[in-house]
DNA sequence: AATGGTAATGGAACCCATTACCATAAGGAG
DNA sequence: CTCCTTATGGTAATGGGTTCCATTACCATT
């Protein structure tokens, strides 16, 4: 009855969510199932759809405006692959576990995850981010990194 | 008269366009003219408008037309600063001068260019695109790196 | 100069992800 | 139960960006 957290520790942002003063609701709450159950970079569509298969009465706007919502909390990332339609990708669980960073081919749109010198990139990152922080007096809280080229196959058919 | 090299080395992508079978064109010229006069982020149409004022003949569509082309050519950087509409940004000389970086106010949207960590963010850059590039088998022509964040005007009004 | 073929162009029609609107439903405090 | 705020869904509208297609510019040859 009731499918109580299925996935250990799956509700961490509960608290977040309610100490922000929003409501946990139940789109909002599957929207959020949606994402941490899947690791691709789901498009607002995908994710309405998915939703839509389990809550057939959530609509899309729903969607849109939760992610929003979830974007601005920080809970959320949303990323620009170059094709038209944003992605999200749940920012990551409580103490950023399986941080990572894209590579996208132009020509097919295929979107590699690597975390392979996350590590060095971090450091930098954090480095340079109290630089500007300082500098340009900003309060940074996200950053973006991707590298952008062709994959083996979209280099083949020149 | 015709207005010839106005500013000096203006034209050294002349080579590298026809070299690629493409024809230097009016609309062209204009196009990378604008570009390589402002130093804002022009969004397609903002560049539309500038080409217009003197070249009243070139249509939008040309505009955008061209400045995918100047993208795919690797002439012209395309960036999505997040308010819906993409900039274009001169790639930049011959060599590499004046490369920067974004930092992004993700509530009114302002953008900074800064150079101040590029060397080191540079020789990282490098140093992970090696690596990224053989373990994947990409050809890496491009990075981008944007930093987000509230800027001192926009942390004040919470 | 006339010719022929390809690349480039412009304007309007179109596409489609995202947003705005608005009337309705759900939650929570008293 | 009542009031009042927050959240929701469906539909219509918005608006970058693209596609279509008939016309024009360019260039190399006769």
């Amino acid at each position: 009855m009731k499918a109580p957290h299925r996935r250990r520790g799956a509700m961490w942002w509960h608290g977040k969510f309610k100490g922000m003063g929003y409501r946990l609701t139940t789109s909002r709450q599957a929207i959020l199932d949606v994402l941490g159950e899947s690791s691709e970079h789901l498009s607002a569509e995908d994710i309405y759809l998915k939703v839509h298969r389990i809550h057939p009465g959530v609509g899309l706007t729903t969607v849109y405006r939760t992610l929003e919502l979830l974007v601005q909390t920080g809970l959320v990332f949303k990323f620009d692959f170059g094709d038209g339609r944003a992605r999200y990708e749940l920012s990551e669980g409580p103490k950023g576990a399986r941080h990572h960073h894209h590579l996208v081919c132009t020509a097919c749109g295929r979107v590699v995850d690597y975390t392979d010198f996350i590590d060095e990139e971090i450091e930098l990152l954090n480095r340079t981010e109290k630089g500007l922080s300082a500098k340009y007096d900003f309060k940074i809280t996200n950053h973006l990194i991707q590298f952008y080229g062709l994959c083996n196959e979209c280099r083949g058919r020149s």
